[in-house]
DNA sequence: GCCGTTTTCGGCCCGACTGTTTTCAGTCG
């Protein structure tokens, strides 16, 4: 059992004791518990095995009886007879924006409410208005989120997709049986968010590599399986297919099932035009059928008089017009990287300490980092007050004085407060190395108001990056209203950089305004956000993106060297 | 439920915003 899924069932427990109305403080026991594991640089089994889990903070006597039973028997019964007494759709009704664990056990107790649907129900008859607390608003807010929480309804981050993904596949590959194994689908196309994981295998013996498959660690349940697929679901809810192909058709399967279908139809389209036929097993002569070789995907593109498109951009945006123009995008990849321009350490609400990071981004190879902690207003967050970020700023100039090869940047995430001000005056922000600005309260705002917020940030001269410009969290939270067109037209008036925030819960901006922005010439940071050293390796997650955006590593401002940085720098 | 001690209990992050109220409770970051 992988940390991600205890960290998963400690959630579950919290989430369920807090609709139980349990002790508050062991509610949040068990969030630090599944938030420690979570972000834990080593397996908790490994843990286990050593006998040192009662090291791991947050992890006591109880939790630690937890782990041993789910590591020994993939199930917790404390859970389970949670699960007896709460119904465990209240649950669902908790991810819902502004509803609380108070109003999900009020809605629960007078309605007898225990699913979405229900709940979407009542909502629609206007019952929720005359629950105590909740008005007509709570209504219009338990619909729009019940729409949001549809529209990505059994969808799964990339952020655990992939690497579930390349477990799998790596799984596979080390079998006598198998030729190769590859990732395929949506998964291979880097999109935020996934539907199912899709598994392609080259092998002239479907049977063994389905038995062996059937029986992974990651699979909780087979769904389906025929001769040579099969469906199954995995600890987390996640759909994984596989599909076994004989060695000879390999190249033409995995681009068929990589897709998108759009691109895939126009590929078609374009081959018929040729006076050919192109399908999942390979490419063919319309007049007589005879198959043309097909090695690899470069084989396809290349008949159809295409140069070779990354899967990233198969999505019928334009890709293949540039393909045949000899006009694709030499696209930025990880090697390119040199640095992570925004990041927390304990000084405000990250994890680790500041050298921790330092060091940790010297380990990845990178130039340079920006260490950028929150400002004051926010103090769940820990936020530094004018002194220490003053006292912080000490610190950072000491340890670059001791390295010769590396270089930290004194920097701060400001917040954007409700007015537009900044949370530190000019005079503090100009001191700085670097001035990441973001929004991180009050963003129920209407758009004009949110708009012309975010635009008195970008309009400081001292703001370098924007972060996060639309606050949005994947499957959680929709984007704020906010005009980015606009804010994107100020941005590139004042030379101010765009911030892909890599995480993969937020991915903001999106692959759609990358590109936009692209277009309109502004530089986009790509960043982590990391607030801890195990993070700092979600920096993939913002590459795949920016190359979904087209962004090749010249638009890239953490490819360019710390002195370009510097530089180009307002 | 964890932690750390003034060691076996008592404390555990807090302020702003929102929607419901008519002075505040619930939610969120």
């Amino acid at each position: 059992m992988t940390n991600l899924e205890i960290a998963w069932v400690f959630r579950e427990i919290a989430d369920l004791l807090e609709l139980a109305e349990d002790n508050p403080f062991k509610v949040r026991a068990y969030r630090k518990a599944a938030k420690a594991v979570f972000h834990l640089s080593r397996e908790v089994a490994e843990l286990w095995r050593e006998g040192s889990l009662l090291e791991v903070p947050g992890i006591g006597k109880n939790l630690a009886a937890k782990v041993e039973e789910l590591l020994q028997t993939g199930q917790c019964s404390f859970l389970e007879r949670l699960k007896e007494t709460v119904p465990p759709g209240l649950r669902d009704i908790l991810t819902i924006p502004g509803i609380g664990a108070k109003s999900v056990r009020t809605i629960h107790q007078v309605l007898g409410i225990t699913t979405l649907s229900e709940l979407e129900l009542a909502a629609k008859d206007k019952k929720i208005r005359h629950l105590p607390g909740m008005g007509s608003k709570t209504e219009l807010a338990i619909l729009r989120g019940i729409d949001m929480l549809k529209s990505h309804q059994g969808a799964a981050l990339l952020g655990i997709a992939l690497p579930l993904a390349e477990q799998v596949v790596g799984d596979l590959r080390v079998l006598p049986e198998v030729e190769r194994a590859e990732i395929t689908g949506s998964v291979r196309r880097s999109k935020e968010m996934v539907g199912d994981v899709d598994i392609l295998v080259a092998s002239s013996q479907p049977a063994v590599v389905m038995q062996v498959f059937a029986k992974h660690p990651q699979v909780k349940e087979v769904l389906a399986q025929g001769t040579d697929r099969t469906r199954a679901i995995t600890w987390l809810g996640l759909q994984l297919d596989l599909l076994v192909v004989p060695p000879g058709s390999f190249g033409s399967a995995w681009h068929h099932r990589t897709g998108s279908s759009q691109h895939n139809r126009r590929l078609q389209e374009r081959a018929q035009g040729m006076g050919l036929k192109l399908n999942e097993r390979g490419l063919f002569s319309k007049e007589d059928g005879e198959g043309l070789p097909v090695g690899g995907e470069e084989d396809i593109y290349q008949r159809l008089g295409l140069a070779f498109v990354p899967p990233e951009l198969r999505e019928d945006r334009g890709e293949l017009e540039a393909a045949a123009n000899g006009e694709l995008p030499h696209l930025v990849s990880m090697a390119d990287i040199r640095g992570d321009l925004h990041m927390h350490t304990n000084w405000s609400d990250g994890v680790n300490t500041l050298p921790e990071m330092v060091e940790a981004a010297r380990r990845r190879g990178y130039e340079y980092i920006a260490v950028t902690d929150h400002s004051r207003s926010l103090s769940i967050a820990n936020g530094l007050s004018l002194e220490r970020l003053v006292e912080q700023r000490g610190v950072i100039n000491r340890l670059n004085e001791n390295m010769e090869d590396f270089r930290v940047l004194a920097g701060v995430e400001v917040d954007i407060l409700a007015d537009g001000r900044l949370d530190y005056p000019d005079e503090v922000l100009e001191l700085m190395d670097l001035v990441i600005a973001s929004v991180h309260t009050g963003f129920r705002m209407d758009g004009e108001r949110m708009t012309a917020r975010v635009e008195q940030a970008v309009k400081n001269p001292h703001v370098d990056i924007l972060a996060h410009p639309t606050g949005r969290i994947l499957g959680r939270r929709n984007a704020y209203e906010i005009d980015l067109e606009r804010i994107m037209e100020l941005a590139a008036s004042t030379g101010t950089w765009l911030e892909i925030n890599a995480s993969p819960d937020r991915l903001d901006l999106d692959d759609m305004h990358v590109r936009t922005a692209k277009d309109m010439g502004i530089p986009i940071a790509i960043n982590t956000d990391a607030h801890d050293v195990v993070r700092l390796a979600e920096m993939r997650y913002g590459v795949l993106t920016g190359r979904r955006g087209w962004l090749e590593k010249g638009d890239v401002v953490n490819t360019w060297s710390l002195e370009e940085v510097m530089r180009r720098m307002r």
